[in-house]
DNA sequence: GTCTATATTGTGATAGAC
DNA sequence: GTCTATCACAATATAGAC
C-alpha cells in the first residue's frame, strides 16, 4: 500500500473520531466528517464504503481503550494495596488521554446493546480472573470479606464516572472552570485508591 | 382544559419518553413516537409544535428525577452512617423506578453541554450545602478527614454508574441474565452504603 | 382535535469525469 | 485517488379537509 493511501485513511479516521465522539453515531454527519478532514464526502465512502463501517472502525478502537487492562494488574502477587494503587493510577491516566471515550462507549452501547455480545468475544477480558483474584485475597485474609462483583464495579465506577458526568460535575462543583476540573481528576488517582483501600482493609 | 385534551397530551409524553430514552434525541423519530402513541405525526406537532419542544418537556422532567434529593438527607442532624444509608437506599430506589434516566441524561448533557448552565439555575440544587455538611461532620470528628468534593462524587458514582453501564456490566458479570442484574442492583443498596461507611469511619 | 397529503430540507450513497 | 453532480429516500413540519 502506498504512503498516500494510508495517509488519507488516517486523516479520515482522525476526523471521524472527532465527530463521532462529540455527536455520537446518530448525531454525526458524513458531511461534517468530510469538512473536518478537509476533503469530500465521496472520499469517505471510497475508503470506508458506509457510515456504518467507518463508525465500526472508530468504535472498536475506542472500546479497546475503554476496557481497563485489569487482568495483569489484579492477578499479580503484589499486595492488594499495591494492586489497587497501580490499577487506579494507570486507568485514570489512560482515560485522561482521550477523556471523551467513556461517554462515547456507554452511549453507543446503550443505543445498541446487542453489539456487546459480539464485541466481548473478540476482546476476551475474562472478568472471572479478577473476581477470583479478589476472592483469593479475601481467603488469604488480605482484605475483609466483600462481594467481589460489587467491589469490582465500585472500582470501575469510581474511576470512570467523573468522565461520563463531566459537564454536570464541572458545573456543579467548579462553576465550569475546566482547569479546576482537570486538577480534580488528577487528584482522584490518589483519592480513589485511598478510598477503596480504606473500605476493605482489615483493622 | 377538557379531559380529552390532557389525556392526549399525556399519551404523547409517555410515548415520547419511551422513544427518547431508548434512542436519544438524534436517534428518535417523530414517526416512531406517533406509532408508539397510536396516533398521527401531525398531532404531535399540534400539541408540542416541534421535536425540540417535545424533547425539552421530557428532558426537564427526567433531569429533576436524576438529581438526587441530597440536601434534605445530608443536611440533617442524624449520624453520618444514618445519612449515607438513607440517601443511598433512597437514590437507588428512585433510579430503579426509571432506570433509563441516568444514561439518557448523561448522553444528552454531553451532546449539548451548554444546556446545563440554564437548567442548573432552574433547579437550584446547591451542592455547597452538602459539601459544607460533610465538612462539618469532619470537624466534629464523626468521619475521617477527606476531600468533601471527592467524597460527594464517590457517593454519586457508586449509586449511578451501574445503571449507566448496565448493558456492559450485565454481560460481563452475568451473561446477560437480566434477573440476576436486577438482584445485584437491589443488593447494592446495602453494599454501597457499607462500602462508603467503611472508607470514612474513624477507627 | 384529528386525520391525509404534501412541502421542504437533509443525508447517505453512487455515477462518472478527471 | 479525488472531485462534482446527482439520486433516492428519510424526516421535520405545515396546509387544509373533516
Amino acid at each position: 500500500m502506498s504512503l498516500k493511501e494510508t495517509d488519507t485513511e488516517q486523516i479520515i479516521l482522525l476526523a471521524a473520531k472527532e465527530v463521532f465522539f462529540k455527536k455520537g453515531y446518530d448525531g454525526a454527519r458524513m458531511q461534517e466528517i468530510a469538512d473536518e478532514a478537509g476533503m469530500n464526502k465521496a472520499l469517505l465512502h471510497y475508503y470506508f464504503r458506509s457510515k456504518d463501517k467507518l463508525f465500526e472502525a472508530i468504535f472498536n478502537d475506542a472500546f479497546q481503550k475503554f476496557i481497563p487492562r485489569m487482568v495483569e494488574k489484579m492477578a499479580s502477587d503484589a499486595s492488594f494495596e499495591e494492586k489497587i494503587i497501580s490499577f487506579v493510577d494507570n486507568y485514570i491516566t489512560v482515560i485522561m488521554e482521550v477523556p471523551q471515550i467513556p461517554n462515547f462507549i456507554l452511549t453507543e452501547i446503550n443505543r445498541n446493546p446487542e453489539r456487546i455480545v459480539e464485541i466481548m468475544k473478540k476482546i476476551g477480558m475474562q472478568p472471572e480472573i479478577i473476581i477470583s483474584g479478589i476472592q483469593k485475597d479475601i481467603e488469604e485474609g488480605k482484605i475483609i470479606a466483600v462481594n467481589p462483583k460489587h467491589l469490582l464495579i465500585n472500582i470501575i465506577a469510581l474511576c470512570v464516572f467523573p468522565f461520563v458526568a463531566k459537564p454536570l460535575l464541572q458545573n456543579m462543583l467548579f462553576d465550569n472552570n475546566s482547569g479546576d476540573y482537570h486538577t480534580f481528576l488528577l487528584e482522584r488517582k490518589k483519592e480513589v485508591s485511598q478510598f477503596i483501600i480504606n473500605s476493605i482493609k482489615i483493622n
